[in-house]
DNA sequence: CACTGTATGTCAGACTCCTGACATGAGTCC
DNA sequence: GGACTCATGTCAGGAGTCTGACATACAGTG
């Protein structure tokens, strides 16, 4: 049953188990979100805006676990579409804060709903004790990763 | 402190943690293994064979969450370093199962003592009893999503 | 047997995201 | 004040992955 070489058992690997997780996860927002018009990568740009307004790009980067390169382009087309808007230039420095529009905030608020049913589904078999487990497990593991 | 707004919070958002920890682990094994010369894609693929030797290319593309297609040219490069071998045509239907050569399996070992070392580190703020926790609870958060 | 459905391997094009590079602005140390 | 370091925004190029499509092979159904 269980294999004799040296290796990692993917059934009782923590790390494999992550993956697995995270990528039920993402293709379940994304297909929560294709209705809406909505990619994974715009909704989670949006969301870190709504929680931290006037982050820079870079920051912004940095809390979706994208290059700043990746956010740069991400953040014109938001600009684009009209649901996020920046300075036309910095008042101190180089950064330009980026703010959601009304129009953005709209929009999130239906992304978000829908992102939260799916995350509801998720822990649909764990009860709130298993709920505040996870999160301490999870943070425990990130933060030993640096 | 805490948001007024109608949204998801990210520090108490079991979705959000999940991809923080799976981004750290994926960043940490890419770091680890760089100086061996083996990505992560290349690596995950040459795990799964060991583990379920004689897997076709759909079936690899499933267990390493990409599609078949991006497997079929991956398959290509394996082949052509010589870590994997699949014969030129199929005994039944079109499935060609793969198998890792030795010098595969040579890379492989270094890899997985890599992998391994990270998971380790991961999982070193944890007692024993957290991490089997962990795997139920990230088991039962896959498998509600389907 | 023919027909339908499902699964595989493969090719082509498009898209996303990354790596590399450059210029600019702010802070630090001498 | 000048040199160094660091962070940011931005541009160009490339590597990896995906979507779309096609042909083929097997299983099930009438």
């Amino acid at each position: 049953m269980s294999p004799e070489r040296d290796g990692v058992d993917l059934d009782t690997s923590v790390g494999y188990l992550l993956k697995v997780a995270s990528s039920a996860l993402r293709a379940a927002m994304e297909h929560a979100l294709r209705p809406l018009g909505m990619t994974v990568t715009h909704y989670s740009t949006l969301e870190l805006l709504a929680q931290r307004p006037g982050l820079s790009g870079a920051e912004l980067a940095r809390g979706t676990f994208v290059t700043r390169q990746s956010m740069h382009v991400l953040l014109q087309s938001l600009e684009e579409l009209g649901h996020v808007t920046r300075p036309q230039e910095a008042e101190v420095g180089r950064t330009l804060p980026a703010t959601l529009t009304p129009l953005g905030r709209r929009r999130l608020a239906l992304a978000s709903a829908a992102v939260r049913e799916v995350e509801q589904t998720m822990l649909g078999g764990l009860t709130e004790g298993d709920r505040v487990e996870a999160l301490r497990l999870l943070r425990s593991m990130a933060d030993a990763l640096r």
